[in-house]
DNA sequence: TATGAATGAGGTTTCATTCAT
DNA sequence: CATGAATGAAACCTCATTCAT
């Protein structure tokens, strides 16, 4: 695990060299921890050294900083292809609720790196200025959706718009962050395309029937 | 003997030693994470020595799977003292529901620590031949509850158990999983009092109006 | 240069562990300043290992620090020897000088670790509190001296002891401090017997027509 | 053109990018000690890049030599201004040991590297044929002073010129090289005006009551 | 000539664990 | 049982130096 030279495939190319590093980083902070991650190990799956790590990102905390950054950046990115034009409020609410769910289960390096954050009390988000003025794209569409449906009338009114993002977003992710305790406990399946078809349905109603004035009892 | 540092009130006392050492690595294991919590910093927090942990526990991840072990037999414990004779199914689900979320909310350290497991993919709950067999008797409770509202037609039928288990815990759960990050992100409090009442109170609303044939539509 | 280990002479003896690492430690800082000292290089050349200097001196500063601390309490120490009892004022003066460029001269280590010390501001020293309550005997001894001389009219009322102290110490250290580049430059040695004689002797000479009221023309 | 950092001054002026490198690091080896001076921050403070650094010296060894040799280069030039013409012997003594006084505190820089090169034994003096045949003016001041004083009998006969040399250097030094740890010690000011007033008098009053053949006992 | 990227060797420190008394 | 001493492996990080453009 020393530092041992690389085909020097990446040459003189800041930009993917950094990426590169950051996409090892990110999946071994997600799969051990920040502590538990080792910057030996990152950089041995790295097409660079490790001296590259502490030239780009300066330290450990550094390092995991920018993976965090990282994330939520494209995480950003991605809810911005979410398109929900064309749609009722009650089918938009379920597509958006469902886009969540897709993502993060998707991308569950993505949950456990912020896991692995508030394990660490958020200390590091704090550190970062990125992060902290992301403007959040999925609140304004959620309140676009819920809005036009208190306006038509289907939606319940008086509803906190981060309320409920944070039940979508609860919903959504306990399927990542408890999958390994929650499915050896109940000895259920979590990860089967079956299991997170269902359960994504099984969120989706939950929202639904929470939001809906009259909600279909069927649904 | 005034000169001793800590107070020697475990000595000759096994079992409180034991349980000594487990409050204080259960805290430091939740705090830190695994490999963020550190051996010397347990002895030094514990009335006793390190030797006593190794004695005890064998090693450190024999002292995680041990903490582990104890979080869940606490709170298997703890389920026992609810009570929802006397309730209709609606309000025993309220209850339930309610007395999850305080729970999980009031024990912030053992959620963490099931974080912390999860993130090591519950490789040390497959350990423990202890938690594997714990009766889960907040389940069977749900259960009760949930076919009593079933037979009394105020519930919808077909609905799975542990799935709606995982809901409740979903809902309840995530207020300590991600307090840090989301209350930091949306600059919305989430460890006050105030804040504890409200989203339990739709933590609870949620999950009644999931399982309700025809919820009131003011809940 | 890896940490090998040593025949355990000294098992379980801290203090002589201790004391060997200190005197092992204060040549090489003494000999390559404090960054140009190794701990590496240090452990090497001690008794036991790397480990053990962080176990006792936590870190290369605290390591430092000790040694810092140990050449000022030896010399405290070796100064408590020096007898002047008998001696006229003169007499006793000229002892004393010769007492202190004896003593620099004898532990060059102790010189270039002070310097060493300089060159860093003094920062370390103002980090130990032992350091700062050294007693220091040499000025006692020196007032005593210097009182007896101008009562008994033999010594030029009205000096400043710290001065002379700092006159003293001058022409006692130089010889150590500049050995290296003022014999080169100016092509003499300084570090033979006969040089220190020589200079041991115009450093009294010097202080004592300093202090002299009618100095004997010839000394 | 405007965009960059650092004005351009320097450009197509090797020698004046050689004389900035050279302040620069002249400064880092005399506050840092020749290890713990680094090329980076150095070449930071430049205004030029590290490349030219390697350019200019080859490597650190390389840089700190030259700033040796700028520093005796300096002095030696200095040393010219001085101008004792017109003065007895006994005042161009006084005056010559002010000088080097003034010298040595007035360029504290100066005599750190010199004692960073001591720590190092003189190697990078060694190294250099420019200092070794640097002719030290100073010496033939003081021997052309001497002499005067010998032949006109108000100095003794006998002394030796690099001894006194080194009397002189001794009392000049020690305030600068000593001064953190020694006015630490003895709670004194080192640094103040009216501290190196006093104590330049008293430098050269030692001189002279060495020297002198009847000295005046008020000075 | 000038700049940021890259390098590898080696530096300091920390960790879980075991030993001696 | 209890305590401080000891251990070695491996962790994180920094340095002087060189390369590519």
């Amino acid at each position: 695990m020393t530092t041992t030279a690389k085909p020097a495939t990446r040459a003189q190319d800041p930009e993917g060299v950094r990426r590169n590093i950051l996409e090892v980083a990110s999946r071994e902070f997600a799969e051990h921890g920040y502590s538990g991650a080792r910057v030996d190990e990152i950089a041995a799956k790295t097409d660079t050294s490790k001296r590259m790590i502490y030239y780009y990102f300066k330290d450990k905390e550094g390092l995991f900083v920018a993976a965090l950054e990282a994330a939520y950046a494209t995480m950003r990115q991605v809810e911005r292809e979410l398109n929900l034009t064309g749609l009722g409020p009650a089918d938009a609410l379920r597509r958006l609720t469902e886009f969540t769910f897709d993502y993060q289960n998707g991308h569950p390096w993505f949950v456990r790196l912020i896991i692995v954050e508030n394990i660490h009390n958020g200390e590091h988000l704090a550190k970062s200025a990125k992060i902290q003025k992301l403007n959040l794209s999925i609140i304004e569409m959620l309140r676009d959706v819920y809005d036009r449906g208190v306006r038509e009338g289907v939606f319940r009114a008086g509803l906190d718009i981060i309320d409920l993002h944070m039940t979508i977003s609860a919903l959504a992710i306990f399927n990542v962050s408890h999958r390994a305790t929650f499915s050896r406990i109940f000895r259920v399946a979590m990860d089967t395309p079956e299991a997170l078809a269902r359960r994504r349905a099984v969120a989706a109603d939950t929202v639904l029937r929470y939001v809906l004035r009259e909600p279909d009892p069927s649904a």
